[in-house]
Parts: C-alpha cells; structure tokens; sequence
DNA sequence: AAGAACTACTGGTCTTACCACTTGACGTCT
DNA sequence: AGACGTCAAGTGGTAAGACCAGTAGTTCTT
C-alpha cells in the first residue's frame, strides 16, 4: 500500500491550475483578453478574492498583464514565462513532453560542467569537504531514489561554490522540474547516480582548484545518461 | 524634457516589494515565521486582502511556505527564487549589485554560443532570413538604446531557432534583468550593439547549419564587451 | 504518565460595498 | 469636418467583516 499526502488544493490553486491550463492547452490565446474577475468568479463559483489570487499569482509568473480599468490580457507564455513553468510544462496533465525533456537534459549537459569549472575556481576545499561527506551518503545506500536525493545535494554544494546567483538560480529552477519525475527516473538515473567514483572525480578536481579538469569530470558524469535518454527519446518520437 | 510614465504601485505591489525588501535586506531570515496576515495588515494599514495577495505572490516565486493553519515560513530566496528573481537582486535599491551583474555576464556568455550552436542545427533558412531583416533595421540607426532592443530582438529570434523550451525561459530571465539597465549601459554596450558584422557572420553561420560557426561566431560576438565589464567589475571591486 | 479534549492561534473563503481607472460613445464647441 | 469636453459602462483595486478550517500547544482526564 502506497499512500501518498492528499493535495490539498486550495480554491485560488484550483482557479490557476484551470487558467493555466487553458492557458497551455490553447484554448486562451496570447494577446486575447480574460474574462472579467466577476465573469470568472461567477462561472467558477467561487468569490471574487479568490480569483483575484489566482490572477495576481498569473501576473507574478508573467502569464498575463493586468492593467487598472483595462481587461487584463494573456500573453504568450512561451516568451514570459521562467523556469518556474517548467513543471507544468514538463508534465502537462501527468504525461510526459518529450520535446521538453529533450531540452531539460540538453540545458542540465550544459550548465553543470560550467558550474563545476566555476566551483573549482572559487569553491576550493570547503565546497570538496562537504562533496566528500556527501559522496560517503550516498556510499551508504542503494536505493536508486534516495540515491538521486543525495545527488542532488551534492549539485546544491558544487553550485553554492560555484558563487553565481544566476546559475544558482538556473539550477533551482531545473530542480522544480525535476524533482516531481525522481521516482519515475529511478531506472534510467541508476547508472548516473551509481557512479560515485565520478563524483569523487569531480570532487578531487574542485579541491585542486583544476578549473578544467573539472569541467571534464563533470560532463563525464552527465554525458552517458543524458546520452542514453536523448536517444530514448528519439526513438519515442520516430514511432509517433 | 525627459517625461516618464509614474509608476503606480498598487497596494499589494507595495507590500510585496516591503516585505522582499526585508529579506533580501536580511531583516527577514530564512527559517523564520512571517507576521501573521492580521498583524501585517494591522501593522502596514491595509486590508487583510492586500496582504494575502502579496503573500501569495511570494509563494508563487518560492520566497514563503505557507501552510493553513500554521505560521507562513520565510525560505532562504537564494536557494529558492528563480530567475525573475534577478532585477530586484541585480537592483537592490538602485543600486548595482555587482557581484550579481559578474554572474549574469557569465551566464549571458556561457548560454549565448549555446543557442546559437542549437539555432545552426535547428533553425535553418528561415531563422537566418528574419535574422538577416533585423540586422537590416540595427542599421537604420545609430542610437545605441534603439540598437540594443534591437539586438535583443534579434537574439530573441536565434533562441527561436533553438528551440529549446528551457534555453528560452533562460533567456526570458535573463532579459528581465537586463532591460531594466539598458539606458545605463548604453555606453558600455555600443561596441557589441554596433558590430553589426558580427551579427552577420552568426546569421550566415545559422543559415549554413554549421553549429560549430555559429558557437564560435556568438562567442565572438558576445566576448568583448563581456571582457570589458568584467574587468570593469573587478576594479571596482578592489576599490572598496 | 498517556491520552483526549480544549483553546488560541494561523491561514482559507465568502459577501458586500465602494473607489479608481480606461475606454468608447456622444455631444459640443470651433 | 475636426478637435475638444463630457459621460456612462465596464474593468480592476481596496476595504471591512464574518465565518470556516486547519495546526500546535496547553490543560484536563484517565
């Protein structure tokens, strides 16, 4: 028996999902106008406040403009919105966009060796000290998901030395997107996560302050399991 | 006469942009409880409403845990926040952060040549032949603001060709950090924005499908005027 | 000492009313 | 005919107050 925490969406939650959604799917336009916040409530059945959040939430993530007096308007969402959609993209209603994972792993094969070449120039053997701890975690276990946890930490330190806010916040948004797929990746991340002698690599690279051979260990890492699911998801794509 | 459009901060924008200001200014830390929405609406003398929007907003951006029932939770923004993030932390106070605009010079070199390298392999004759039409309009002036909306026009279209959904919502971070400088930087940026050469090479790069011209040709293009402030940034740095 | 019930918070939601802004239609001057 | 005010309708912005629904800590009961 697997039970799971319940979702408890809340009402605003339930309105941007719906938005979204709609959004997503096509069936409200860029540069078309939403309802009214009275219109929508009224269809929805829920208060005004309610769709207010929701809306607010839309305008923060750049999927809509809102403007005093005016109808507030849908933009593209392709050209606003940041890596905070990625999720949703990701899995649009639980399946899987393989064109859009295609550009997670694409994006991942390219950021993480900058990061790693970056940490080794300023993380030195602080950021190596605490690599280690965390190669020893994931030393003490199989369990490829668990595994995947204590990878993920170890990234989280390479990026902290690696002290550029952008890349750091590059990477917090390719987490979101792939945090909700750990489970399901458990089979393919095996190998990747299973091979801690190149996360010792690395780690050995960034104490030693070798910029480029970390850089090298890091896409030694990335590179056979990004290439297996490229070619995954080639063949998925050749069968459509 | 420079006339500028008043900004018109509603209610919940204030409050928003406050209660950031307190964490990005460290008032606020992370692991710590934010008022509960009474008290900050009490406290700031606005409706309870007001409040909520603005809270929800930050949880939409990563910034707070909120929970029914319990107090709301401020997270660490640097390990959460994405990339939307970034104008208010390369700005705070109008003031440049210069560490932050270090790592998003970084960011812009190591990502460009990326999508350029992808654009030459996926976005054939036509990306070249838009690409061609707004180097024509880089042209017709020599207004170095004009020409750096054009430019980013421009690399709006070979992130088109890239296609490659995480690599545009990159750029859309990116971009929103950027424009908010753009009049600041118009000195410092002219030499790029007016190699228009350069543009061209990458265009007949693109058109050719030849992705390691395009790489380098962007890298070309791109690496000057990131030298320049870099260096830049670095004196500046050494002065304090 | 362990458990259940209670209490005092917290956020979640709704209703209603009114303010402020934008737009476009209409009328009025020149 | 054109330019300029005026006004009405619709939109988002804000407020107040009430009540629902969770959470956590305290207190009472056993």
């Amino acid at each position: 028996m697997a039970l799971r925490p319940v979702s408890r969406r809340s009402v605003p939650d339930e309105v941007f999902e719906q938005l979204l959604g709609e959004m997503v799917g096509g069936a409200l336009a860029a540069d078309e106008p939403l309802p009214s916040e009275r219109r929508l409530a009224e269809v929805l059945g829920v208060s005004r406040p309610a769709v207010r959040e929701a809306i607010q939430r839309m305008a923060q993530a750049g999927l809509v403009d809102v403007r005093h007096g005016d109808a507030t308007m849908v933009r593209d969402f392709r050209r606003r919105a940041g890596l905070d959609l990625l999720p949703r993209l990701l899995l649009p209603g639980g399946q899987l966009d393989l064109a859009v994972a295609r550009s997670v792993l694409e994006a991942r094969l390219h950021i993480g060796p900058k990061i790693a070449e970056l940490a080794a120039q300023r993380g030195g053997r602080d950021t190596a000290a605490a690599l280690d701890d965390t190669v020893k975690a994931m030393a003490g276990t199989e369990d490829p998901i668990v595994l995947q946890h204590r990878a993920l930490d170890y990234w989280d330190l390479v990026v902290d030395g690696a002290d550029s806010i952008v890349f750091r916040m590059m990477f917090n948004g390719l987490r979101l997107a792939y945090q909700p797929a750990i489970e399901a990746l458990a089979t393919v991340m095996a190998p990747e996560v299973g091979n801690l002698e190149a996360y010792r690599t690395l780690a050995n690279a960034i104490r030693a302050a070798d910029s480029p051979a970390a850089r090298d260990a890091a896409e030694e890492l990335l590179r056979p399991a990004t290439a297996q699911m490229l070619a995954a998801i080639d063949m998925l794509q050749e069968d459509r």
